[in-house]
RNA sequence: GGUCUGGUAGUUUAGUUGGUUAGAAUGCUGCCCUGUCACGGCGGAGGUCGUGGGUUCGAGUCCCAUCCAGACCGCCA
């Protein structure tokens, strides 16, 4: 071994020990005739003296960032102290230092506060992983996994390994594909999820099993969207949805408690369309109100054309912003109307301290009528009304941002607080438009709720799925179903997806031939795992820090510079 | 595929209406300094202003194209 301690080991219990340490330099302060070098390692840092009675004094000084040291010597007590630092008691009179590697230096400073851009530390990230900042994140990663495994295992889940070399289903996300040699113009597919594998375990007598795996798929990327990425991907046969949502609510709060102490209260549970409606999205930050209330009887009948002929009419409460500058609600405005908001604008009422209520619209309502708003919104004095319209779907995803917007400016999404929730009663399908066709909300596996068997065929729209979502703060955290576990039912799917009888069975004939044997009845659900330590850890939606080796914005590595051309002999061994 | 923001010393950035030698901090470097820990003090080096074209007497600044990075929309069964 190269050392006896670590860099962040050391306290007064070491006093007048000879120890031998190594590490890189994270600095050198040259006073002249004193020389203090920090060592650092992933452990922490440990001050290095020098003074100039000592023959080592001189190459110390000549040392630079990075370097890497191995040095010996006795600890001793610091004549002034440093309470900011674990190691801040002690220091080591060096006597014997040895140079093991010399380093460049760094383009960027290697300390919490950074003055690398995030470009330049992606390109030389393994010195970004030198940073206390970046490595913590990782350490508790592992933190992360350690205690999922320990409550899987507790739980009696097997973890079983899946393959990556499989075959594509142009169902849903896009597929990365792998050329074969052998098989000169055919490809695999890496797996977008480990879904007909799971359940293949299940029709195996796997009744427990989970994996914590990476997938990939080949989609545009953001903040917390990598080409591959890793699920905690977990199956049970024999168990129906209240089941899967006890077993794994238990999986959350002991990660919760594990890794932050934190204990969670039992999760609250919510319908799809309940979500839609009062908070504009599938996956609402619960940190606080500012419930969606729908408008449209009482806003109608006074001329007012953006909301005469609205589909919709929705209004949020913002509390104590009545004093709001014009300055602010025009920026307000100019966010809604946004391409990406698309809102034609924004109204608003001011609920004075006086009692008065004006709006932007005063020319159509009387101040009676502003009231009636008010109150209907259980708006107080003070509080600031914002109201949106226009069609239906595109206002209350519109207003479920603003709501969000809102939220932060207000600084109601305290990332000390955390307010996770069930999301149930998924549709089954949705509507692609642009293909004039059904897709499956979730995926192609999820069985339907029995009551809503007659609507398969009359109204599938309204046919609702037995799948369920973790969701925290705002972040779909998980997603899961009870699966279909029968081949007449798993036809049935598939035709109403539009696949022929021929399709379906060229691409998922072997999962439709298992459902003839003996099939149990199962159901699970899958973690988006780096979304979950960003969660957990920082409450973030930012999983790059979180990820050892990301890619950037689109879908670049940028420290090793992939994707690149291959070798022309290469191709032409795949037939490409 | 689309919208927006940014690109100026190694790094992070300022740069006014288009006008003299592009400024700062940090890093690097030389000298001084016996208790620093973001050490301090004095000095020094370091810039094709992303790239290409255009407008102009004159472009870091205005226009067009392009590349790169980031955020978002579409997309993500």
């Amino acid at each position: 071994m190269y050392r006896t301690h670590t860099c962040g080991e050391l306290r007064k219990e070491h006093l007048g020990k000879s120890v031998t340490l190594a590490g890189w330099v994270q600095g050198i302060r040259d006073l002249g005739n004193l020389v203090f070098i920090d060592l650092r390692d992933r452990y922490g840092m440990t001050q290095l003296f020098f003074d100039k009675s000592s023959p080592l004094a001189e190459r110390a000084k000549q040392l630079g960032r990075e370097y890497v040291l191995q040095v010996t010597g006795f600890v001793r007590e610091r004549s002034s102290k440093n309470p900011q630092l674990e190691t801040g008691d002690v220091e080591m009179l060096v006597e014997k230092l040895t140079v093991l590697n010399e380093s460049k230096t760094p383009p960027f400073t290697i300390e919490d506060v950074t003055d690398g851009g995030d470009d330049l530390r992606m390109k030389y990230r393994y010195l970004d992983l030198r940073r206390a900042v970046v490595s913590k994140n990782l350490l508790h990663r592992h933190r992360v996994a350690q205690s999922v495994r320990e409550y899987m295992d507790g739980q009696g889940f097997a973890d079983v390994e899946t393959p990556f070399l499989i075959k594509s289903t142009p169902e849903g996300a896009r597929d990365f594909v792998v050329p074969s040699r052998l098989n000169q113009g055919q490809f695999y597919a890496l797996p977008q999820s480990p879904q007909t594998f799971k359940q293949l375990l299940m029709v195996g007598g796997f009744d427990r099993y989970y994996q914590i795996t990476r997938c990939f798929r080949d989609e545009d990327l953001r903040a917390d969207r990598q080409p591959e990425f890793t699920q905690i991907d977990c199956e049970m046969a024999f168990v129906e949805q209240e089941d899967v949502l006890q077993m794994f609510e238990g999986m959350v709060k002991h990660v919760f408690k594990k890794v932050r102490g934190i204990d969670l209260k039992d999760f609250p549970r919510m319908s799809y369309t309940d979500c839609l409606k009062y908070y504009g999205n599938d996956k609402p930050d619960l940190r606080f109100e500012m419930r969606l209330v729908e408008l449209n009887n009482l806003v109608g009948g006074k001329s007012f054309k953006a909301f005469d002929e609205a589909e919709y009419v929705v209004g949020i409460v913002a509390e104590n912003c009545s004093e709001y500058t014009r300055k602010q609600t025009d920026e307000l405005t100019d966010w809604v109307k946004r391409p990406q908001i698309g809102s034609n604008g924004l109204v608003f009422i001011r609920c004075g301290a006086d009692g008065s209520y004006k709006s932007s619209v005063d020319k159509y309502y009387s101040a009676d009528d502003l009231k009636k708003i008010a109150e209907h919104c259980k708006a107080q004095v003070g509080d600031l009304i914002l109201i949106l319209s226009g069609g239906l779907a595109k206002t209350r995803r519109a207003a479920g941002e603003l709501r969000l917007e809102m939220g932060t400016r207000l600084g109601l999404r305290n990332v000390e607080d955390y307010k996770p929730l069930w999301v149930l009663d998924f549709p089954l399908l949705e509507w692609d438009e642009e293909d004039k066709r059904w897709n499956a909300m979730h995926h192609p596996f999820t069985s339907w709720k029995k009551e809503d068997n007659e609507l398969i065929n009359t109204n599938p729209g309204a046919v609702r799925a037995n799948a369920y979502d973790v969701v925290i703060n705002g972040v779909e955290l998980s997603s899961g179903s009870i699966r279909i576990h029968n081949r007449a039912q798993q036809e049935k799917m598939f035709s109403l997806l539009g696949l022929t009888e021929e399709q379906a069975n060229y691409k998922f004939g072997f999962i439709l031939n298992a459902f003839e044997y003996g099939a149990p009845p199962h159901g699970g659900i899958a973690f988006g795992f780096d979304r979950f330590c960003s969660i957990v850890i920082s409450n973030l939606d930012y999983i790059r820090d979180f990820i050892a080796f990301p890619k950037n914005n689109s879908g670049r590595d940028m420290m090793l510079d992939a994707p690149s051309d291959i070798d022309a002999r290469l191709k032409k061994e795949l037939g490409l």
